[in-house]
DNA sequence: TCATTAATGTGTT
DNA sequence: AACACATTAATGA
C-alpha cells in the first residue's frame, strides 16, 4: 500500500519493526498524549529525546528573525523526530507542534542508539529517509528562494497532492485538513496571500477549494510548473 | 439554541 | 504584505 503520509521525507521507521518489536518498544517508553496545539519540542528544551510519533500529527516549524513562523515538516504516524547530539531531524532552533491529538514514545538518544544497533535495518532506512528530507530540503530552498508566491503554492500543492491525495474523480483531494494560514507557514507567505492566490487557481480550473478542503488537478499543476 | 472561536473572503493602504 | 473588517462554518456551553 502505498504511503500517503510521506511530505518531506516521512521517516517511517514503524515499518520496519515486526509486532514483537514493537511491542517490547512500547514496553521500556514512556508514552504520552499531548493534546492538539501543544508544542511538543522548542530549541533550548534541556533533555535531548528522540520521539516517535504513533499517532496524530506534528508540524516542526522555524521562527524567522522577525518573529514569523516556518513550517519545515508535516509528520505522520510513524515518523520520528527530536534532537540529540548524535542525531537531528531539524537544523537546531526547531519547533514541534502537535496538529491534531497525538501519542508519542519518548526514546532518550541512548535508547534509540541501541535501538539502532538492535536493528540495522533501521539505520539504512533512517539514512535513506533522512537523504531524501536533505534533496527536498533544498529543492524547497530553491523554490522558496525564486519563485512567485504562485510559483510557491503550485509546488506545495503538487507535493501535497502526491504526498497526500486521494483520487477524487477529475481532481486529487489534499487529505490534509490544511487551513490557508498553514499553508502560508509552508511557503513563507500570508494568509490572505494564500486566499488570494487560491481563489486565483480557482478560476483557472486548477483547484476546487472549501473549507479545509482543497481538491487539485495534479497534471495540470505539474504542468504550470514546468513552463 | 446561543455565544464564541476559527476559517475564509475582500477591500484598502 | 499588512491590516481591518465582514461573512460563514464549526464548536461547545
Amino acid at each position: 500500500m502505498p504511503d500517503k503520509l510521506d511530505y518531506l521525507a516521512r521517516i517511517n521507521l514503524f515499518r520496519e519493526l515486526n509486532p514483537e518489536e514493537l511491542r517490547r518498544l512500547d514496553q521500556r517508553t514512556p508514552m504520552l498524549t499531548a493534546r492538539k496545539g501543544t508544542i511538543l519540542m522548542q530549541p533550548g528544551d534541556a533533555t535531548p529525546v528522540i520521539y516517535l510519533l504513533k499517532k496524530g500529527r506534528v508540524r516542526l516549524f522555524r521562527v524567522t528573525p522577525d518573529g514569523k513562523e516556518l513550517t519545515v515538516a508535516l509528520l505522520g504516524d510513524g515518523n520520528i523526530f527530536g534532537e540529540t547530539d548524535s542525531f537531528s531531524t531539524g537544523s537546531g532552533g526547531t519547533y514541534a507542534q502537535a496538529l491534531s491529538d497525538v501519542l508519542l514514545c519518548a526514546l532518550t538518544s541512548q535508547d534509540f542508539q541501541e535501538l539502532l544497533l538492535s536493528k540495522p535495518a533501521l539505520s539504512l532506512r533512517l539514512v535513506q529517509a533522512m537523504s531524501e528530507r536533505l534533496r527536498e530540503t533544498e529543492e524547497l530552498l530553491e523554490t522558496l528562494a525564486l519563485g512567485s508566491v504562485r510559483q510557491r503554492l503550485l509546488y506545495l500543492l503538487r507535493k501535497l497532492g502526491l504526498a497526500f491525495g486521494v483520487a477524487h474523480g477529475e481532481y486529487v483531494r489534499i487529505d490534509a485538513d490544511l487551513t490557508h494560514e498553514e499553508l502560508a507557514h509552508m511557503i513563507g507567505s500570508t494568509r490572505e496571500t494564500v486566499t488570494a492566490q487560491l481563489s486565483q487557481l480557482a478560476s483557472e480550473g486548477l483547484v476546487q477549494t472549501e473549507r479545509k478542503q482543497i481538491r487539485i488537478r495534479l497534471s495540470e499543476i505539474e504542468e504550470q510548473i514546468g513552463s
